[in-house]
RNA sequence: GCCGGAGUGGCGGAAUUGGUAGACGCGCUGGACUCAAAAUCCAGUCUGGCUCACACCAGGUGCCGGUUCGAGUCCGGCCUUCGGUACCA
């Protein structure tokens, strides 16, 4: 016999789909249960493995939580904007628009086919007008919070095509990915996001939600908190004063030098003629440097003195101002003071430029006279630090500040490494910025009655150059809303993380027109329950989408605090130990897969690899296995065909009155649903049906000689079991054996009869010396005593304890028995 | 560089979170069924030693060291590899 999968599978995803069995009823939200998957990037490459593995297995869980009775909520949608589709445009001359379109056809048809429960009445887009409309908002009332701004940041320049290039389009090795050209950074003005503004909260937040901890780890180094002071050091022969973040005041006395990013704007006004150009040489060098390279901790350091002498405020002290490329512009003030006896990049630099190398915190245990041979960072006792002489450095850190406080020389201060999110894209396929730049009035915001400011569709694609809404006249070229006055529309667009830091609130009524999202839904349905997605969004879209979440609930439009209660990161699925992409030419199509052996072997394939958060290298090795999985239960439904109709329905049994082989599938089975039910719940999906698969092997060896009321017991029990993880599979079965009502449009679930899981015997391992001898079988819960007769009277425990003298007998109930002799 | 993961048989992986390492599956080997093959079913399968065999013994979770009666699991130091590193999403 063989598996019918094609019109098994065909048949109840149109019942499904004709009967609106995946339409949530979201008045209902009593047990309301928001299951969420990242919505795809509708990219060329259309539906791949990795998405396979990221959308069938969350779907299997909701289904799971479905049948446990939840009103579960499964939306999905596109990602649609971004820089790919207009790369596509410059090289094939198709429109983003129509590119986008038709691969989000191909991927809907995908989708549709994987046999989800995903409710498509609020299928969603993000690059028509009816939704990045709301980003225009979004921006609006940012902007009206003072939250939203424009300053001067870095972008990467490719002098040759006169273009901004993403990080993606620079090559390893520096050079613009197109014509080979080398990159350079430079400054234009861009607007940002004040995400710093909850950097503290986005910090404290992550102790209330259920988030995997190396997630939480992730954006808590990103924070990057960091406590400490801000010192002013005046310059010498100068009005001017540079300011400096340390986190280390109480090494202050031990500054001989002060370094500056090259790109802080004091630079060239501070430098001293004779340092000039070796200043400006410098800068230009820098130019071409990634940030990974110039933090990087073994690249040699480099640097050049500006001439200049800055005063230490603690001693009087003259220490000369360098500029060198580890101190980066973008954290703290762009300058600090060097330590070179207390901070290992200070200390290297100094050993290179010859500067002068101060001990001011003493190692415990070593002498004052002692040669420093490398940095000492920790805390010790002050020296050369006049008053504070002879204190610990974790207090002087605190007095010291107070001191500069009191002198109004420094203050205490907290820096975090976040930035503000620069959200300004120099392209065309995005939101456009609704603000218009006005001679005469500067910025001025698009008024709300006019959104959304339309993304035009005629423009024209080059690879050099302005982007195309800066080239395109008509969008461009616009009234002053204030004044009348000729302005110009802001030619940039926004980053497409803007539109998926606030999906989830549209998803529960996409169609609503008058506002971005519906209140009224969305203060029973959000926060999302569980949010499934890769990690590789831990410190970007996770933390964007905190952020907004906490604009709307200052703005009062929702209650909760943070946007995902729980989430899961599924694994990557490489191929060939590289990540699925296009551009690699290493994607693996599903659809051949589902074509051969249909979606519920596929996706149970996929569950059963190895554990969810782990993902793995592809390979369809071992499909063969889901697939005999998957017949070995068909065949066994089919042998027993309407046996709930013929059979008397029985919901427990007492074990005593069973056969030893309808006692063994009486406890399997209940095991079984104990078990299942606890692996799914948590993601586990490789060892929820590795414990069907024992039932089957449990099922083949005893089943056949069972009473037709435990045989019906079990299927009745076997099919729920299976609705998750094999859906079609499942319903089909489930009519087999004569159940009238649909699974999953009548949702059971069985609890295990605990009766049933009560062992009155358990196996005890026997060990000499921590090494396995035997197992010995022994009542559940024994004692001490009781388990010792029974060691001791075992040859195989005693051949090793003979002749030597026991020196410690360990017992651990119902597990283990350790003796250790000499 | 920095931040966060991962490393267990021929392969994917399991291990109640410090307590019998290798569940479940793939592959392979042998057997049953068949004229034969496929499919299916049954049995075996970490490595080495010694045995006709059962048994028994030793070793074994990337490497080195430590804590412990006991370590895949905890601690210290490495190696390899993957993800992120703020304009791919």
């Amino acid at each position: 016999m063989s598996y019918p999968f094609y019109e098994i599978e065909n048949k109840w995803r149109k019942y499904w789909e004709d009967n609106k069995v995946y339409k949530t009823d979201l008045s209902d939200d009593e047990r309301k249960l928001y299951c969420l998957v990242m919505f795809i990037y509708p990219s060329g490459a259309k539906l791949h493995c990795g998405h396979w593995y990221n959308y069938g297995p969350t779907d299997s869980w909701a289904r799971y939580k479905k049948l446990k009775g939840f009103n579960v909520f499964e939306p999905m949608g596109y990602d649609a904007f971004g820089l790919p589709a207009e790369n596509y445009a410059i090289k094939t001359g198709v429109h983003p628009y129509d590119s986008t379109m038709t691969n989000i056809a191909d991927i809907r048809n995908q989708l549709k086919n994987m046999g989800c429960m995903y409710d498509w009445s609020t299928e969603m887009m993000t690059c028509v007008p009816e939704y990045y409309k709301w980003n225009q908002w979004l921006f609006l009332q940012l902007y009206k919070k003072g939250l939203a701004y424009r300053k001067n940041a870095p972008v990467n320049w490719c002098p040759k095509d006169q273009t901004v290039l993403a990080n993606e389009q620079v090559s390893s090795d520096g050079t613009c990915e197109r014509c080979g050209t080398v990159v350079i950074k430079k400054n234009m003005t861009q607007w940002f996001f004040k995400i710093t503004e909850y950097a503290e909260e986005l910090l404290s937040g992550l102790e209330t939600i259920n988030w995997p901890e190396e997630t939480k780890v992730k954006q808590t180094n990103w924070i990057g908190k960091s406590i400490g002071a801000e010192v002013t050091f005046k310059l010498e022969n100068s009005n001017k004063e540079i300011k400096v973040f340390t986190t280390r005041p109480d090494t202050l006395f031990g500054v001989t030098y002060v370094v500056l990013a090259p790109e802080n704007e004091i630079v060239l006004d501070i430098t001293t003629p004779e340092y000039r150009d070796g200043v400006v040489k410098y800068m230009d060098s820098v130019k071409s440097l990634s940030e990974i390279d110039r933090t990087s901790t073994v690249k040699e350091k480099t640097g050049v003195p500006t001439g200049a002498f800055a005063v230490n405020p603690v001693n009087g002290e003259k220490v000369p101002v360098w500029i060198a490329d580890y101190v980066l512009a973008t954290y703290g003030t762009g300058s600090v003071m060097a330590v070179p006896g207390h901070d290992e990049r200070d200390f290297l630099f100094a050993k290179k430029f010859n500067l002068p190398i101060r001990k001011v915190i003493l190692k415990p245990g070593t002498q004052e006279s002692d040669e420093l041979t490398e940095a000492f960072t920790e805390v010790g006792t002050m020296v050369n630090s006049a008053k504070y002489n002879g204190t610990n450095s974790a207090d002087a850190l605190e007095k010291i500040i107070k001191d500069l406080e009191v002198e109004g020389k420094g203050t205490h201060k907290i820096n975090y490494k976040l930035r503000d999110w620069l959200i300004s894209r120099q392209r065309y396929w995005g939101t456009p910025i609704p603000i218009i730049h006005c001679p005469k009035c500067g910025e001025v915001l698009v008024e709300e009655s006019q959104l959304p400011v339309e993304l035009p569709y005629d423009v024209e694609f080059s690879l050099k150059g302005e982007s195309p809404l800066a080239k395109n006249e008509k969008f461009i070229n616009v009234k002053c809303p204030n004044c009348g006055t000729d302005a110009k529309r802001d030619p940039d667009t926004m980053d497409t993380f803007v539109d998926s830091s606030w999906y989830y609130f549209r998803y529960l009524n996409p169609k609503i027109s008058d506002a971005p999202f519906d209140k009224a839904l969305t203060d029973k349905w959000v926060p999302v329950d569980m949010y499934v997605g890769g990690r590789e969004h831990a410190t970007m879209h996770l933390l964007y989408a905190r952020f907004i979440h906490k604009f709307f609930r200052d703005l009062g439009l929702t209650k909760s605090d943070e946007p995902f209660k729980t989430l899961i990161h599924q694994g990557t699925i490489t191929n060939q130990g590289a990540k699925m992409s296009k551009s690699k030419g290493n994607v693996v199509n599903p659809d051949t897969f589902i074509q051969d052996v249909g979606t519920d072997v596929f996706r149970l394939f996929l569950m059963f690899m190895g554990p969810y958060e782990m993902g793995g290298d592809w390979s369809d090795k071992g499909i063969s296995g889901t697939e005999r999985f998957v017949l070995r239960n068909y065949e066994l439904f089919k042998k027993y065909e309407n046996i709930l109709k013929n059979t008397s329905n029985k919901e427990k049994f007492n074990i005593d009155e069973l056969s030893e082989a309808e006692k063994s599938v009486y406890k399997k089975i209940n095991q079984t649903i104990k078990k299942f039910d606890e692996e799914i719940n948590q993601f586990k999906f490789n060892t929820a049906i590795a414990s069907l698969m024992e039932l089957n092997n449990e099922l083949s060896k005893n089943f056949e000689v069972c009473s037709d009321e435990l045989k019906a017991y079990t299927l009745k029990r076997l099919v729920v079991l299976l609705g998750p993880v094999a859906p079609h599979l499942a319903e089909e079965c489930n009519k087999i054996i004569g159940n009238d009502k649909t699974l999953f449009e009548n949702p059971v679930w069985y609890a295990q009869d605990d009766a049933a899981l009560i062992e009155n015997s358990v196996k005890v391992a026997v060990q000499v010396n921590g090494k396995l001898r035997d197992t010995i079988d022994c009542p559940i819960n024994s004692t001490q005593e009781e388990v010792k007769a029974l060691v001791f009277a075992n040859e195989r425990v005693t051949k090793h304890t003979e002749g030597k003298t026991i020196v410690k007998e360990i017992y651990v109930k119902n597990k283990i028995y350790n003796i250790v002799v000499k």
